[in-house]
DNA sequence: AAAATAACCAACCGCCGACAC
DNA sequence: CGTGTCGGCGGTTGGTTATTT
């Protein structure tokens, strides 16, 4: 077809680099599809985006991935199962991509090698695949309205309220057979033991670890 | 030392929603 | 409303590097 050599694929150049930085110092992040007629880069918008996004942007951290981080993404990965961008949001200076090829090469490995123990088969409802093994998926998405009622939606539809103070842990739990979650307190040392890993029937998650430092919550969390 | 395999990660692809016209 | 464009997302690919045989 012609057309389809019309941008330029595979590793960038330092040259391109160095154009596209030159690019975001005088017209900033965005209109990503103005980048060649400004440029002369041989390269469409959205490799521009992704490029300054995942490795350009001095807001990237590079190198590996520290213990903390492993928990935080591990935690949030269960909380909020494939959605990088989110989790990517809640672990500073580390883009999605960054996170999801973590995910994917090394943390699935020991998550799943350390569920597998406890965990002799999944329902097929809710199984994916990740590097060839099979993960439980299963997503709640907690709403938060106005007067502090949490309605947790899971990936069925199904929707459970009640109360929750802004901020204080609370636990999501869902039969990964029905519409139904429910809502328990839990003790301080939730963090520190095993819990966050996937057991037979239940979905459990930490929704304090999910509030931004300034109190707002994700858009998953609609305040009504 | 060479070949095979595994691990890593940058980049691409297809889809989707928001928005402008 | 319908259509096109753009940006964003998650899944996947493929090239490079490291490790094992």
């Amino acid at each position: 077809m012609e057309g389809e050599s019309k941008y330029k694929r595979g590793l960038w150049t330092l040259e391109e680099d160095k154009l596209l930085k030159n690019y975001i110092r005088e017209n900033g992040s965005g209109r990503w599809s103005r980048v060649q007629a400004i440029t002369g880069l041989k390269r469409g918008g959205k490799s521009c985006r992704l490029r300054w996004i995942n490795y350009l942007s001095p807001t990237v951290k590079r190198g590996n991935f520290s213990k903390d981080e492993d928990d935080l993404i591990i935690r949030l990965h269960k909380l909020l199962g494939n959605r990088w961008s989110l989790i990517a949001g809640r672990v500073p200076g580390r883009t999605d991509n960054q996170v999801k090829n973590h995910w994917n090469t090394y943390l699935s490995k020991k998550f799943v090698t350390k569920k597998e123990k406890n965990k002799p088969s999944l329902p097929s409802s809710s199984v994916a695949r990740t590097n060839g093994e099979a993960v439980e998926t299963q997503k709640v998405f907690p709403q938060l309205n106005s007067e502090g009622q949490m309605k947790n939606i899971d990936n069925n539809g199904g929707v459970n309220s009640g109360p929750v103070v802004a901020g204080e842990s609370f636990l999501f739990a869902t039969d990964t057979s029905s519409t139904h979650v429910t809502q328990q307190p839990i003790h301080s040392d939730f963090m520190d033991n095993d819990l966050w890993f996937i057991d037979d029937y239940s979905f459990q998650s930490l929704g304090s670890i999910l509030q931004y430092p300034n109190g707002d919550y994700p858009p998953d969390f609609v305040c009504e």
